[in-house]
DNA sequence: CTGGATAGTCCACTCTAGTGGAATATCTGG
DNA sequence: CCAGATATTCCACTAGAGTGGACTATCCAG
């Protein structure tokens, strides 16, 4: 057998997500929830537990780690004063930023170099691997026989 | 911001471990050391310690419920009889054989689409990126602060 | 053959992160 | 305004997974 480029590439996405968890002091639960909360931008709390797939009460304790690791802020809901919001903290997101920015510079260093139409290939490739791993991940949920 | 393939590609890859290692029913740990033995062939127990990055007697229990799953199976050394060596058990292994069977099939579906040229494009476009992320791995793990 | 090193295991302990139930504050439909 | 629903938190408890230390069996250098 040759290369195996997916297998490959699999161990290394895994390796850095939990390289740059163990950076931050994150453990999986609390680096999920940031990821969910940078992409989506200020949400109540609430809205992470079906993301991570906890109870509710467990969501305190997570945000108190995140709030206390300084990356993330509660402020009230001004339109419905029972929740609250979590936004990701500006002062502590450099940490995580320059992470992200060097991975950034080291990827595009070497995508320069693709032309347009490779490029094309590149993203259709991508796009559908993504699509077949959204798949394989609600089959295998569906057919999940659950945590015995 | 166009759509962002690297983080997508990236959770769906982690979220795919995920649901992999649910379906097994094992954990990160067991899962990694899974991995680890169908790659690595037959080795002896103290092997996956570095691997998992866990102590040599945190391996006792990981491999008992490995083995109490069906997936591996401790063997003596002949060459060394101190060793226990653990090799992936045929009987079981069907049942993850077919989770990456069915990825495997999908995943060719769409890729015998391409050319030998378009295939040589996306194939240094994973290469490169694999290597990027691991020497982004290293990085973050020398400049680890510890896990305070 | 002997003394020290190595592989694996067992044990008691600890630490973490989750759960369910109850409390509090707030919202919303009637 | 009131009754029920919702968002979050607090609390006591539990389950899991790792640690360090001690023990056994085995290997190997001298």
């Amino acid at each position: 057998m040759a290369r195996d480029y997916g297998w490959e590439l699999s161990t290394a996405v895994v390796l850095f997500h939990e390289a740059v968890a163990r950076r931050l002091g994150l453990n999986a639960a609390e680096h999920k929830a940031l990821g969910v909360i940078l992409r989506g931008g200020p949400m109540p709390i609430g809205a992470l537990a079906p993301e991570l797939g906890v109870g509710a009460t467990a969501l305190t304790g997570i945000v108190d780690r995140l709030e206390k690791a300084g990356y993330v802020l509660r402020q009230p809901d001004p339109a419905d004063r029972r929740r609250t919001l979590l936004v990701a903290d500006p002062t502590k997101t450099p940490d995580l930023g320059g992470i992200f920015a060097d991975l950034g510079r080291a990827m595009g260093e070497f995508q320069s170099r693709y032309d347009e139409q490779e490029m094309a290939v590149i993203t259709d490739y991508l796009d559908n691997t993504i699509r077949v791993l959204r798949a394989q991940v609600a089959k295998l949920t569906q057919t999940d026989p659950g945590r015995a």
